[in-house]
DNA sequence: CTTGACTCTCCCCTCGGGGGAGAGGCCAGG
DNA sequence: CCTGGCCTCTCCCCCGAGGGGAGAGTCAAG
């Protein structure tokens, strides 16, 4: 009438593992039916399969034995639905961010000269007149701010109706991390004559000697090239003689694919 | 000219976690440029940042860290690409099997009844006379040789032109799991006149009492039926009088997502 | 009674760090 | 020179979900 089993069998009944079932013992999540006193040897019923077989499924899902077990203890259906959508809502994000590693790493193979392919060059840059913008930050909403900052200058150069002379700029004044803050400047090459007006001031930039390597991907990995741009001019004996620019070879409005930006990093050297 | 950096200004620039760093270290696949000898203080080369940079990308990317040292030790262009190679198929693999616990959730939310809803009934089953194919098999070919089996049966059937009375049948004579074999048999309920073929036997099966259930869902699934009507066996005082038949509701031909298939368990009881 | 198969608890291992204790080092101001 | 306030060091424990194995006790059949 008992017909109880002990552990081994039951776990070919159940295909969990011993181990599996002795902690779910442990955590209280299927509980042997009868625990012998004196041997400690655990015994359950057969019954105690089913729900061993829906800890195997919820598992399958990558459920955590915690989530588990308050799906398995809730008495009301509604609690459960909960539950598992909370557990799907999980699993799509995962999903998600599975797809993006993938991406990544498709752009990684595409461009296949290695990890960190950045050539770094010397050139010098003539004196070119700009319209710029310059504002304090945080590294937290610098992505938004530029943006505004570059309609802002794009509004202005327009408004006065003055010829672009190349790609837009971003000079970067301080070192911006987690959490210092910093003054970041928007700059438009000018090829005709400007009137500063309001903030966006019209200015002229010296000729300047620059190493310079071009970013290839989305913004936020940037970091590399700053890093091999300043690596290489101590090895090579120089110094940093002035706050690094980006040049935006590529207009985000005609380029879909972040992938496919170009971003060129200068840093003036002495 | 060595312009060393401590470790928290090297955690600063490359994002990575002062214990991330020392983990680093330790496994020898960031190693600081200088380690004072009398403080243990680890100091760090600006030019390192590019080679934490990409430990953070690939990390980024859930590549274990002996992988990501081998990618990095690499000098041949190649061997980066086949190691990024497999990583990718790792990625896909993931990709697919969490897209498939996700279908899975939806199918368990969708049929919201609780995790286990299986309702047991009792039912006699009429005596039935039917065309088998009895053979040995084990839990690994089970499927393959079921189907193989249903082919030979159903063209013995079709051969004798005699009409079927009912879906195919499946009969578990011994218990089958991980490492035991056993005896399964094919079953088509008969309409007409049958004659023993090769293989391919004609028989009656007896009236029965069973205690049955539906299964709705893929094969694989059909574990905790077997459960619930053992258990509901056992604890309504009746006894098993015979190996477990399977009914399958739905014809796989015609079905074309395992989701879908029903499938009804049968236990003889006394 | 013996033998072989089961089962028990306990401990260490995974992977990539996070949290914190307690001790020592670095640097600037007084 | 000393002190205070950071910074950094090593060492230890923790996460999840068990796997592997040691050493000892138990069960059931012959």
């Amino acid at each position: 009438m008992e017909n109880l089993v002990p552990i081994g069998r039951f776990s070919k009944m159940t295909r969990l593992s011993i181990k599996a079932l002795r902690r779910y013992d442990d955590l209280g999540i299927l509980v042997p039916a009868i625990v012998d006193p004196s041997s400690s040897y655990r015994y359950y019923r057969p019954s105690q399969a089913n729900r061993a077989e829906a800890i195997r499924m919820l598992r399958g899902l990558d459920m955590p034995l915690e989530r588990i077990r308050e799906v398995l203890d809730a008495d009301d259906a509604e609690i459960v639905a909960k539950l598992l959508g909370e557990h799907r809502q999980i699993l799509e994000e995962r999903l998600e961010s599975h797809g993006r590693m993938l991406a990544f790493i498709e752009r990684l193979i595409e461009r296949k000269e290695g990890v960190m392919p950045y050539d770094v060059q010397v050139k010098e840059v003539p004196e070119q007149p700009v319209a710029t913008l310059r504002f304090h930050t945080s590294l937290g909403t610098i992505g938004a701010e530029v943006a505004r900052a570059f309609a802002t200058v794009g509004e202005a150069v327009g408004r006065a109706g003055t010829p672009m002379a190349g790609p837009p700029m971003l000079i970067m004044h301080d070192v911006i991390d987690e959490e210092t803050e910093g003054d970041v400047e928007v700059a438009f090459p000018l090829a005709g004559p400007f009137e500063t007006s309001g903030d966006v001031r019209h200015q002229a930039y010296p000729t300047t000697t620059v190493a310079w390597t071009v970013h290839r991907g989305p913004y936020d990995e940037v970091g590399p090239a700053y890093h091999t741009l300043t690596g290489w001019i101590q090895e090579h004996g120089h110094e940093i003689a002035g706050p690094p620019r980006e040049v935006y070879l590529t207009d985000p409005q005609q380029v879909p694919d972040p992938a496919d930006y170009v971003t060129e990093v200068q840093f003036p050297i002495a």
